[in-house]
Parts: structure tokens; sequence; C-alpha cells
RNA sequence: GGGCUUGUAGCUCAGGUGGUUAGAGCGCUACACUGAUAAUGUAGAGGUCCGUGGUUCGAGUCCACGCAAGCCCA
């Protein structure tokens, strides 16, 4: 052992010298060695999946959470003997990092290729990817999480990228992939379409107040019939190309008049809608009802006539998806803007609106910045929404179209709306749902496979894979591959100019084969060289043949980034192109670990790739962790200024209080309250207290050079009871840990060995125990206590060194003989030893903690402090709850010293009141008869010796039941003259009266503690003899002729002497009575 | 509109399989201890366990319907 001692902990320090310690002797390496310590014998693997980050951004403290779970559970595995190889990982591609460099640049995504190459472009990408890299690897080192970062996978490498390929030509060849025009989220803002993944980014949904109106459409060939249909998005009104009812709604044609231009008018609109919309009866006349299904096919007037378009348009169509929730139960639909109008479009025959831009693409009447097109004259050019492209309007172009109906008398209402909108996660401008040409993964033709094989993976909590996850599934789209973006893995399928064939590439081998055929053809003027960059813009110059001699050319998209991150258990591999075996050894995962967030991201991509490719689950378990919100329950977020940085906070507190405190602090999967308050807590009343405690061994071990030695122990049965009780609640945490462990509960873990540190070990063997480490000789009394706490102190440092890696490894270090292993991380995690499991003993302990607590509270109650000592406790005679306390004397002893009193008696005449234990009860037999119980003990409530059990009458019956003692509950009064107290079926009291010898040795004890306090104050040590000088004093004389040695012994007063008066006295106060006296130390 | 989660002391949170006195920490009040001491302990006050019904001898716990908040999706 090295004596060292934890009292003013530097963690700074600590962990500095822990990291150095791990660097030098390589620990972390050591860890994941494959073969047991000392043995040839192949440990079994324990696969973890690190999910990839992306290092553009600082990392914030939510991934010390994220991490810190990772580590433990690996940490964990790793002394329960398996390998876990721990890979890190860096999500290098996408739309992220793509805006950072926009912005750096001062550019639009239409800049590029224009005033900057798309290669220089992605140069800038490639050097934007890894900017925080320091960043996350200070973090990741500070909080001591251990992951191999020193050849991480990168999802940009060029072997990575490979792999990607590979799977999507493997989907490809399973027929799994198609082209399709769909109407998609679109980010004006961004330039690009949105994943469903990127739409489900939390605070993508904002509540926004737009413009709505109600329009008037004219009937066709009915003067002055209008049909209302109501919008928040008006802006679309000029695609309208029909509108929808509800077939089994009813529908009124009402007289009434515009409120804009007074004129009389006969509208339709759902019935229910009605009083929404007029706030009397006599703003209108019912003239007709008439049920959805009978409107469905009736013409009208288009609302604007920008564009020409084609027939069938202008109708009236039924939906079910039409609502009388909110507007009129008239619905107008823009197929070439909404999925739910895109869907009705196609269920009729309606083409879409679409003009030609001026390279001849089809595009609808806003163009892809969000522009009206010129062909809508009225709004050309202006941005349909705010994308934050220019100065805002003085009006939006909302009211614009609105103002501009209501001129034309077309406008029925105009108001404020608010309503929930999505915008885009990266530049919070609202989205589009814009027709986009896309690559879909079909995702929904697997849906029962996808939810069947979610069925095998264990989510922690269970609830996120059933609830949120499950339904997920269930309501699967498809996925949406294709981006139109620059810096991403390049989708790998070549097309020719007709479309009509199509080549999906699976490998490199595979492209320079195709490019030298398109040599060979004419088409491609150089072969594939050996370094090429797989990425834009170079493999976009690549023109390969096809089979019928037409040139082909890259599908100019990259795939989303979920993809890459996706294909992380194959990919880092470079899988099936090498490491076939490592693939094979290390899939699925047993573990990952992530935040909630990523339900739909990686949970979604890892789960959705390995179920398409070989209906497989890519990973075993899942421990899905909360939001780490601020103090107030806010979203931590930049703009609000919340945000808290990890790496102050690892400075400020340490990194395993910090990591303590965010896993212990909730139920898995809880969003967490991030209070710095809270943490301190944590720091000062959890670690101080392990540390006081750490300390005060440490403190004794060194002064009786103790030294633990496995061939000395003293078995456990030889010991003190308590140091047996300690010794078997131990094994009962140990127990209990190992399963919370086995089962992810990382927060039952904390909060077990928190109590134990606090209560068991602190609080109740420390506390008791204190004087068997001051006393004078060395005796197997002496010694059983430094070994049980030694013992205890050591099992700690294993079951808490998953969590909290830095301290443990100090402690360890100064606990650990030669012969153990020289790190906490490489020995194996203790197993409990049951036959040092004494149940009754835990019973008895907590009988005797309970009865000192009932003291306490009775002394308190009566102002008579512990030191003055008390002739008796008593407890009533009969009943045998207390027996345990006159058979084992080291319990009864216990009392005794703690509530400072003499005897514990057997009290006769106590009168006792008996209630159903219901627990008991309900689980036997009687249970039937519960209710003539429960009636006849509350009307005889005392009766005679109910510790033997009593008989109780049942009047349907006609017969007596007996109840055993073990099924009633005893409460027990004692008779008058007894200060007493109960609690449960506890009951004692306390004998104040205090006689002469009682009142001199409590006396004597207020002297000790005075002359104690002396001796501190004069900075005597411990082990200091005095001469003790008194002034002559009659109270002080008649208690010393019986108090005389104890009061030496515990001043360690060899000499003394009484005085007439005393040189530089001092005062004491005790009991109304002063005593000068003073201290002189003796030399030795 | 749908899904999931949450609702327990002033605050932050625990409370397998239902059991009659619902816990912890912090805060507050009072006190004690004094060689673990820049530490520690004890006690007190503080609760309609969101509401209403139901199942049951018995519901914080199970069921149903609500209410409120958060997240996610239409």
């Amino acid at each position: 052992m090295k004596y060292i001692s934890l009292s003013e902990i530097d963690w700074k320090q600590l962990e500095s010298e822990v990291q150095e310690f791990w660097k030098k002797e390589d620990i972390f390496m050591r860890s994941q060695s494959s073969k047991s310590p000392g043995s040839d014998k192949e440990k079994e693997s324990f696969v973890f999946y690190e999910g990839p980050p992306s290092a553009n951004g600082i990392p914030g403290i939510h991934h010390i959470m994220g991490r810190s779970i990772k580590d433990a559970f690996c940490r964990y595995k790793t002394m329960q003997g398996y390998s876990v190889v721990r890979h890190a990982g860096w999500d290098t591609h996408g739309l992220p990092v793509e805006l950072q460099v926009e912005k750096d640049l001062g550019i639009q995504k239409s800049d590029i290729g224009k005033t900057i190459s798309v290669e220089d472009y992605n140069k800038k990408c490639r050097e934007a990817v890894m900017r925080f890299r320091k960043e996350w690897e200070n973090l990741t080192h500070q909080m001591g999480f251990w992951i191999n970062m020193e050849k991480p996978y990168l999802t940009c490498d060029k072997n990575y990228i490979e792999t990607v390929w590979w799977l999507v030509q493997t989907l490809y060849n399973k027929g799994l992939l198609y082209r399709g025009k769909t109407i998609q989220p679109y980010s004006p803002a961004a330039g690009t379409a949105l994943s469903q993944h990127e739409l489900n980014q939390p605070g993508c949904y904002k509540s926004v107040k737009d413009i709505s109106i109600i329009v008037q459409f004219q009937r066709k060939e009915k003067h002055n019939e209008y049909l209302l249909a109501w919008t928040t998005t008006p802006w679309t009104l000029s695609s309208n190309q029909a509108l929808a009812v509800h077939k089994d709604i009813p529908y009124l044609r009402v007289k009434t008049q515009n409120p804009y231009t007074q004129k009389d008018i006969q509208v339709y609109l759902a019935e229910s809608t009605l009083p929404g919309l007029f706030s009397s009866v006599q703003d209108y006349e019912i003239i007709e009802k008439i049920q959805g299904k009978d409107m469905v096919g009736w013409e009208y007037e288009p609302l604007f006539s920008y564009v020409p378009i084609p027939k069938p348009s202008f109708l009236i169509v039924e939906d079910d998806f039409v609502s009388t929730e909110e507007g009129t139960g008239i619905v107008h639909i823009a197929p070439t803007f909404g999925a739910d109008d895109a869907r009705i479009g196609k269920k009729y025959g309606l083409s879409g609106v679409y003009v030609k831009d001026d390279q001849g693409e089809q595009i609808p009447l806003v163009d892809k910045m969000g522009r009206f097109v010129e062909e809508v004259k009225d709004f050309a050019g202006r941005y349909v929404k705010d994308f934050g492209f220019s100065e805002p309007e003085k009006e939006s172009t909302d009211l614009s179209i609105a103002l501009h109906l209501k001129k034309q008398g077309k406008a029925f209402k105009i108001e404020k709306h608010n309503h929930s909108y999505p915008h885009c996660w990266r530049t919070d401008k609202p989205i589009l749902y814009y027709p986009v040409t896309s690559w879909f993964l079909k995702t929904t033709q697997l849906k029962k496979e996808l939810s069947q094989l979610n069925k095998e993976i264990h989510w922690h909590p269970p609830q996120v894979g059933k609830g949120r996850f499950g339904n997920w599934l269930e309501n699967l789209q498809d996925w949406n591959l294709s981006r139109t973006r620059f810096w991403g893995s390049p989708l790998p399928i070549w097309m020719t100019e007709d479309q009509q064939e199509i080549l999906c590439i699976g490998s490199y081998e595979e492209l320079k084969q195709e490019v030298h055929k398109s040599v060979q053809a004419g088409w491609q003027a150089q072969e594939l060289p050996h370094d090429f960059d797989p990425h834009r813009p170079y493999v976009d110059e690549l023109i390969l043949c096809s089979p019928k001699g037409k040139p082909m050319y890259r599908e100019q998209e990259v795939l989303d980034v979920w993809f890459d991150s996706g294909a992380m258990p194959y990919a880092q591999w470079h899988y099936p192109f090498e490491n076939s075996e490592s693939f094979e050894k290390n899939f699925p995962a047993d573990f990952i670990a992530e935040g909630i967030d990523q339900t739909r991201g990686w949970f979604f991509t890892l789960h959705a790739l390995s179920s398409l490719l070989w209906k497989k689950i890519s990973f075993k378990n899942v421990v899905v962790n909360g939001l780490v919100l601020d103090k107030k329950g806010n979203k931590m977020s930049k703009r609000w200024g919340n945000t808290v940085d990890p790496l102050e906070t690892l400075k400020t507190y340490g990194a395993d209080p910090t990591r303590w405190y965010l896993m212990g602090q909730v139920s898995p999967g809880e969003n967490v309250k991030f209070d710095a308050e809270q943490l301190h807590i944590v720091q000062r009343s959890f670690f101080g207290t392990l540390q006081h405690v750490f300390n005060f061994f440490m403190l004794y071990a060194e002064i009786d050079a103790f030294y633990y030695s496995r061939s000395q122990t003293l078995p456990v049965d030889e010991r003190e009871i308590i140091d047996q009780w300690l010794i078997s609640r131990l094994q009962r945490l140990i127990a209990e840990v190992t399963r919370a462990y086995e089962n992810y509960l990382i927060h039952q873990v904390i909060q077990q060995i928190q109590s134990f540190v606090l209560d068991d070990l602190s609080n109740w063997y420390i506390r008791l125990n204190r004087k068997r480490f001051w006393q004078g000789q060395k005796n197997e009394y002496k010694y059983a206590a430094y070994q049980s706490l030694y013992e205890c102190l050591k099992a700690l440092t294993a079951i808490m060194a998953p969590i909290a890696p830095f301290l443990t490894e100090k402690m360890y270090d100064a606990l650990r003989s030669p012969e153990d292993a020289p790190s906490v991380h490489l020995i194996p995690f203790p197993k409990a030893n049951n036959t040092w499991v004494q149940e009754d003993l835990n019973k008895n302990m907590r009988l005797v903690q309970k009865i000192c607590s009932l003291g306490h509270a009775l002394r308190k109650k009566h102002q008579i402090k512990v030191r003055q000592p008390l002739s008796a406790l008593s407890v009533p005679a009969s009943d045998p709850i207390y027996n345990p306390l006159f058979e084992n004397k080291a319990l009864s002893e216990l009392i005794l010293s703690e509530l400072n009193v003499k005897e514990i008696r057997r009290e006769p005449h106590v009168q006792q009141v008996v209630k159903p234990h219901f627990q008991q009860i309900g689980k036997g037999p009687h249970r039937k008869w519960m209710k003539d119980i429960k009636a006849y003990l509350e009307s005889h409530p005392s009766a005679p010796n109910p510790e033997k059990g009593i008989h109780i009458p049942i009047p349907k019956q006609k017969k007596n039941l007996f109840l055993p003692p073990e099924e009633l509950i005893i409460h027990t009064l004692f008779p008058p003259g007894h200060q007493h107290i109960s609690e449960a079926n506890l009951s004692v009291a306390l004998d104040f009266r205090l006689s002469s010898d009682l009142l001199k040795e409590g006396w004597a004890r207020e002297f000790v503690n005075r002359i104690q306090h002396l001796r501190k104050k004069q900075n005597l040590d411990v082990d200091d003899k005095i001469h003790l000088y008194i002034q002559e004093h009659p109270q002080i004389a008649s208690v010393w002729t019986s108090m005389e040695e104890y009061i030496r012994r515990e001043t360690q007063a060899l000499k003394y002497s009484f005085e007439k008066e005393l040189e530089n006295p001092f005062c004491l106060d005790i009991e109304k009575t002063r005593v000068s006296v003073r201290i002189e130390k003796l030399s030795p």
C-alpha cells in the first residue's frame, strides 16, 4: 500500500496523474487485449459500435452524458472478462459541413460551380470537417472516455465510400432502389431536399404566424355561387388545380355578403364550420344542404390564369383527409406543393402546374430559390416565404397575394393564423413542399421485417423501442437517399441521357473496368487513375459506356449522410473488400448507446440497412439517453445563451463527479435538467464522504503500518459482528450492482453505491468503529476493522471504476498489493461471495439502527445530551422481535455505546395493540377472510400474548381462524412512567432518572471533552502525553474519586496536580460550574 | 388528429411483481457531536402521490376516461 491522502482533492491534478499513468503503462490497450492476463485463453468479445459524431461543431455537455454511458458499460464488460474493442469514427459528410463552408465563404448554394468550383468547394469542406477535432479529442480525453482515436474510421475515406457503393449496389440488385418524383420537404435556403430524419430534428416544427385566406372560387356556369376554400399557404394558390371535399360531410349553400365588397353572394361550405365563420345567424341564410359526394365533379373558374393548365383541372374531388377542424371543409389542392395534394393529384390524373426553366427543365411556379417564376407576372421574382436571402419586404408575399385577391373581390376572409410549420434544421428558415426527383430506398416494402426484427433488439428503456421506434417503423415512408449537394458519398449510378439504361457501380475495380470500356468506346479520354478521388467533381467527369454503346452520365447527386453512418458496421472494416473476418466477428454489435434524438437517425439507418441487406439486426442492446436541458428544463441552445461548456464543467467539478451526476440523476431515457448546484452537491456529499472514509483509513493504516496480505487474512466469521455485517452488506451491494449493470440500469448502480457509501459505510460502520482504529494496542480486534474496511474500499473501487475511472484508479493504486494488477481497469469485476451474506445479521442491524434512531429522537425530545449516560433502555419483554439484542451481545453493545445507556431491559408490563399484517396475509391462504380479520381487529385491538398468534372468529363459517404472529403487526404501549417512543412495530423507552453516579459520569465526559479541545487548540498530537493542572473545586473533587482513571486515560494525562491558583488558566464552564485548568505537554 | 414520455414535499428526483405510517438529497427550523473536524449526526415542519371513475379486502402502483407539460409525427 502507498499511504496517500485525498483530503484536499485537486481533481485536475488527480486526473492528469491518472492520465499519465494510463498512457505510460498503456492501460487502455492492455484492457482491450484479446487474451486474458496471465493466460493464453482467448477472451470473448463484446462488440461496441461508436456512432460517429460530426467534428465540425463544438461538443456540448450532452456529449459527456452519451459518452459516459458508452464508456461505463465498455469498462464494465472489460472487467467482466470480455475483450471490448473501441474504435472511434467521424461523420464527415453532409449538409452541416456544407452550410458552414458557405457561411465561411459568404456564398450561397447557387454560387457553387460559378464563383467557386466544385473542386475548391469540396476541398474547403474537407478542411472544415475536422475543424473541432481537437476540441472533441480533448473532451474525450478529459472525461476519460476510452476509445481508440488514433485510427478512426472516416466516412469520407476512399475505402469507406467503396463499401457504401457496394451497399448501394447490393440494394439496387435486390430491386430496392428506384427513382421518383415526389413532393419532398425542400429547403430553399439550404438549396436541398431534406430527408425525414432531417425534418425530425428537434425544434424543426415551429409555431409561426402566417396569413390565411378563405378564397372564393366561382362555380362554373352558376352565377354568384362560390366555393369557399381555406388555405394557410396563399402562395400555392396560383398552382391550384382542384378543390377537395369529404364525401360524407354535409355542406351548405348559404346566402350572405362578402365582408369586403358587401356584395350579395351565395357560398358553399361545410355545415359544421358555419359557426366558426359567422358570428351571428343574421349574417347568413341557409338555402340548401348537400352531401360532399354530390359535389364531386363540379367545375369552377380558375383563380389565376398565369399559365395554361391542361385538363382535367378546376373540379371538385373528394378525399378522406379533408376535415372540418379548421377552415371551411373545402380544401385547395396544388399537386406541386403538398404531399396530400400530390397523392390526390395522382388519384384524379391531375398533371400538376409546371413551366420550363431556361435549361428546359420542368419546374413548378416557384423556382428552387423559392421565388415565383416570371410567368407569375404579378409576383415574379418574389420569395414566397422569408428564406433570409433579401431584406424583408414591406409585406409578405402571402399578404400581397391576399390583398390582390381582395381587390378582385375573390377573398372572403383574411386572417393571421398561428400554426406549426416545419423549418430547415440548419438554416432555421421555412421549408417548402416541392417536387423533387430523387432516388429512394423501398423501405416500405420490408416494413414488416423491420418491425419484426426490431423485437429482437433490447431497448433500454424498453418503451423507446416499442413505442417511439416501433411506431415510426409502422408508419415508415420510403427513404429518400439522394441529395442535390456536393460534399457527400456520391451516388454510384450512371444513366444514359434517355434514362433507359442504368448502371449501378459497386466497387472501384468495377468502375475501372467500366471506364476502360468507355475509353475503348471513345467516350472517355483516360483510364481511371489508381489514386482517383471518388468525390465530386472527379467522379462526375467519368463518362461510362452503356451496353448499347451510349454514353452514361453519373446522377449528379450525393447520398444522404445518414446512409454513411448506417453503413458503419461494414464500412469501418472496408467490408467485403478486406477484413471479412474482423467484420463477421464484430457483427452485430452487442451494445450501442446514443441520445433519443437518434431514434430516427442512426438507430434507424443501422437497423434499416442490416434488415434490408440480410434480414438481421445490427445491434442487440441499445441504451438511449434523454436530452440534457438547462436547469429550468429549457432546451440548451446557443441562441438562448444557456449552453453549458463541457470542458469548463469537467475542469470545475472533475470528470468523475460530472459523469456520476449525469448518469445517476434520472431514470434511463429521461431528460436531465443540468444544474451545476446539484453537480456540486454530488461532488461534495458523495465524493467528499468517500474521500473522508478513504482518508480515515489511510491515516490510521499508516500510523499502525497496516498492510493487507492475502495470506494473513482473518476469516470473516472470526471478526466482530459489525465487521461481518459490513462484509455481508458489501456482498449484497456487489450482487445488486452487478445485476443493475447487466440490465443496463446505470442509475441504479449509482444509487445503490451511493446509499451504501453514505449510509452503511460512513454513517454507520465508520462512526461506530472509530475508536477501534485509534485505540492503543494492535490486536485482532483492531486488525479485523482494518481488514474489513480495506476489503470494502477495494471492492468499491472496482465496482465504481466503470463510472468514476479516475478517483478509483488513484484509490486502487494506494490500496493494491504488489501482486495485484497495476490498474483497477485490468482487474476482474468482483463477485459476490454468498457464504458471507448473512440475511439475519442485515435484519438485526437494521433493528439496531432503528432503535438507535428512536433513542436519539427520545433523548432529543427530553433535551438530554448523548454525553449524559442513562441507566437503561427498555423494550417490551414478550416481543420476540427484540430477541436478537439479548442473544447477541455485540448488537446490544452497539446500542449501549451509541445511545450511552448502561443496559437494555425487558419491560413485561406493556399493552399490545394488534393490527393485521396485510402484506403477509395477502400472500397466504387467509387472504379471503381479510375483511373479517380487519373488522374483528378494529373492534378488538388488544389481545393477550399476540406474539403467539391469535384466534379470530369468522361468523359466516362459524369457526375460528388462527393467525400466526407473522401475520400480525403488534404495537406496544409502555406503562405510565416510561418515556417511550414507537415507530412501525418497534417501541422503546428510556429511563431518564439520573442517579448521582450517572450525573458524575456525565460531568466527567463533559470535562474530558473540554480537555480534548484544549489539546487540539495547543496542537498536540494524538498520542502526546500531558500534565493536567486543575484548580481545586468541590465539583471536580467529587467526580475525581470515581472518574479519575477514565479522565486520565481519555486525556492521556500521565501526571496531574490540583492547585490553589493556576498560572494562565483556561476557564471551562460545565453544567453551571466553572473550573480552571491548564495542560502541559510532557516530553516523551 | 396520432404516437411516446412525464405529472410524487418549496426545488431536483427515487419509488420490481398492488399491502394500510410514500422515501432521498438540497433548502428551511431547532438541536447534538467534536481526534473523519474546512467533516458529521439527529429531529421537526413540509404530501388530496394531476383529476374522475373502475377492479380489489386494499391502488402512488393495475384498467378506463380526462387535464396539464414535453418530445416526435400528421
